[in-house]
DNA sequence: GTCTATAAATGGATAGAC
DNA sequence: GTCTATCCATTTATAGAC
């Protein structure tokens, strides 16, 4: 992958959090990279292309991240800690205005075009499968209780950070924090 | 508010839950009701307007729809109960296309008009309102169960099912269900 | 209230020179 | 790889006849 393309997917990745797939421009990235449109159609000729190259990316970071969660040898506890410190920090980030591109795209998912629709589709199941892990292992090891299916309950708290962050626009970030504090009740956990 | 007003409020509301406010053009509209757009153009002068009826229709609706709550004089447990139900029907018509449109608007809020996004934030804010008087009573009459503030949880509650109507678009029904079977539990309750 | 016609702007995309 | 120029479709919106 080439620099430029990088920078492109940056952007864009910024664009998604920001207004959406669908309510970006080329001509919006092309003002913040300084080339032109013509240019950004000959990295990515069709939007479908870097839409689906930007899920690309997005499934190798969450991928790693994952990665990065196991081989931290730490508590499930600690590790759900990083994963909501992840999820605070998108939305602190600028002025509170990005929201998960996940809930981005989900929100479109009309819209996009199918083949963008199975990647997001692979997505949302590596994000379910990492939260689900992380509450297995957190309930086998005594330091988490809850109810229900393991599953279920990540799907929920998938769900309900994602809902956070969209209300957080609206609401300020407080949102957030609350939520993941009323997050850690259901497994629990006594917050801070 | 005329017969025909209705009418293009009442697509117009199905339009934004499908593709959201910002992908869906007058010609959509036309289509649907067979008139031109400049007929629509006639009662909504500009889409803000649209936008703006829309809002204050949906405010009216959750008003009414709360104090039928609060004359239901039934217990917490069963409002709580219809409010789930609310939500559920939203994903089971048609063919589970459909999000919630405080979700949709929510997703879209850099991209629509200031004039909506201030009567968005009261929307959610009855919204809230709504959810938390529902737990607050729930729990001072015993039979909810929840650590932590009831504005904290109510907003954790609805962020959980705006999220999982938007993971049911690529994951099925069931998502929801196993949603509110969760949330259940976290308010101490047994599901079913 | 509804229509035809049309304006003005925007967005995705391509051709071809450098 | 980047540019200028251009095409075509879409979208919001208006003017004016019926």
């Amino acid at each position: 992958m080439s620099e430029r393309k990088q920078q492109i997917l940056e952007h864009a990745a910024e664009l998604v959090a920001t207004v959406g797939f669908d309510s970006f421009s080329y001509h919006d990235l092309s003002e913040r990279l300084g080339i032109t449109k013509a240019s950004l159609h000959h990295h990515f000729p069709k939007k479908e292309d870097l839409g689906l190259s930007l899920l690309d990316q997005m499934i190798d970071f969450k991928e790693q991240k994952r990665d990065e969660f196991l081989q931290m040898a730490d508590t499930p506890l600690k590790q759900l800690e990083a994963y909501f410190a992840f999820y605070r920090e998108i939305c602190s980030d600028g002025q509170c205005l990005q929201i998960c591109p996940i809930s981005s795209l989900q929100a479109e998912i009309n819209v996009i075009p199918q083949s963008m629709r199975d990647k997001l589709k692979i997505l949302d199941e590596i994000e379910t499968r990492l939260v689900t892990e992380l509450l297995t292992r957190g309930r086998d090891s005594g330091e988490m209780t809850f109810s229900g299916e393991s599953s279920h309950h990540a799907v929920m708290l998938i769900s309900a950070i994602i809902g956070a962050l969209q209300f957080s626009r609206s609401h300020g970030i407080e949102v957030v924090d609350n939520t993941i504090k009323q997050l850690k009740f259901t497994l629990g956990l006594n917050p801070e």
